[in-house]
DNA sequence: GTATTGACTG
DNA sequence: CAGTCAATAC
């Protein structure tokens, strides 16, 4: 199976390209984030129409979730457990033993901002949320645009990056605090070494021959999952197109 | 010879379209209004590129006309000869003894607008710039925009757009008085009873099989160029794209 | 409905 | 830079 993570930027402006990725790399789960739009004008009949399921969570202009199936989920859930809940950002199916979880981690906007420590606890909300439903045994997997950069490979200059609420120590630290409860990178268990990037800021020129920018989108797996992966990329193509997202698909393969 | 009007509500957005028109029907003068843009921001060099000559005064998003050619032009003015001489509304070119004026009207507002006296005057102080320059022997074409449909013909529903500003009797009065400085209507001397628009408001439902919309754009000839008119047209394909336009262009082909 | 701007956000 | 919104115009 083939399981991917986007962060459209808006999924009424990237509509087509979002259509044309699942016609051209046919995926069992699309995991999308940052749809920007209330459920009401959600484009779901164009998914439909196309042959796809499609549940989603949106708002006006900010967040927004959807996962697009193959497969119809068998339950589906919005949000975390307590207030505020957060639905626009996190959307959890289960499609028979397999969970999948896909998330809009907030952004966090300065080192200083109480978003950002809004956003080291949503982390750690998270862990509670798997902590209460799963074990390390559930085949289980965390996909989403999670605002920040592991290590030092997944981001350009890291020492220029350490106030930035992406990459700053203490954001890095209650990511793989989450991380321990059985998570495996599939990306970065594939290419151990390689430099590759899932977001590029609009307000950075874009240079496909120097590439600056951050790997902070991820398809996370528990044991079960991780066992079977053979392969994961990013589709770098999205971000050099005549209207071009600042996200790229990341996905995984898993021989499930 | 090959003349045609087009009001491309934004020569930006609509620059391959126009592009597109231009390699398809080899006009010899296309008239643009509504170019909405600023000259220093006007996209010259592609028109230059694919081997036009232009001439073009506009303002930030509002008006703007231009004037594009297979040859180059002898003379080239703008607006009215009194303030405000609204240059952004009219171009005046000279092509040896040719003489191509290029109006976008006033719309006008609201029958009770300042801007609807200003329109009715708007067209007096034409009609007095061509009794200055021109007599009825004059080879010229007046083409653009004019926001006056003539007769009911020329609009859907007429009886319901008596207090329409471009169609209540006192504007299609003020027409017609600029009309006797010598004027033929092209389109309308080629077709007595076709009923067939160059405007369709966007906010009215397009349905190619009932048709409601204007003609406001003309391309009108003084006698020694519409003794020598051999047909004229409007091209509705700019209504029925992805990308659609609220005017189409609107042609006239002389043995000149 | 489809353009424009200007202020706001990431 | 590229999304969002709220005005404004036609």
């Amino acid at each position: 199976m083939k399981i991917v993570t986007f962060n459209c930027n808006s999924i009424r402006t990237r509509l087509e390209a979002v259509m044309r990725w699942l016609e051209d790399h046919q995926p069992d789960i699309l995991c999308l984030q940052e749809t920007k739009v209330v459920d009401e004008l959600f484009p779901a009949d164009v998914f439909r129409e196309a042959g796809w399921q499609v549940v989603f969570r949106g708002e006006k202009s900010y967040n927004g979730v959807a996962i697009v199936s193959r497969e119809a989920a068998d339950e589906v859930w919005f949000g975390l457990d307590e207030e505020p809940k957060d639905e626009p950002r996190m959307v959890h199916a289960r499609f028979g033993k397999l969970h999948v979880v896909n998330t809009y981690v907030p952004q966090g906007r300065d080192i200083e901002h109480e978003m950002y420590a809004y956003k080291l606890e949503w982390l750690a909300r998270l862990k509670a949320y798997f902590q209460k439903r799963f074990t390390a045994k559930t085949p289980l997997f965390w996909c989403g645009d999670l605002n920040v950069a592991r290590h030092p490979i997944d981001v350009t200059n890291p020492k220029t990056k350490l106030d930035h609420v992406c990459y700053h120590p203490t954001i890095r630290e209650a990511f793989e605090d989450v991380l321990e409860f059985g998570f495996t990178d599939l990306f970065r268990h594939h290419h151990p070494d390689l430099e590759d990037y899932s977001f590029y800021d609009y307000r950075v020129p874009f240079d496909p021959a120097n590439k600056r920018g951050w790997r902070i989108d991820y398809v996370l797996a528990t044991p079960p999952l991780a066992a079977k992966s053979v392969g994961a990329g990013i589709d770098i193509e999205p971000r050099a197109r005549p209207k071009p997202s600042d996200h790229c698909p990341l996905f995984a393969d898993v021989d499930w």
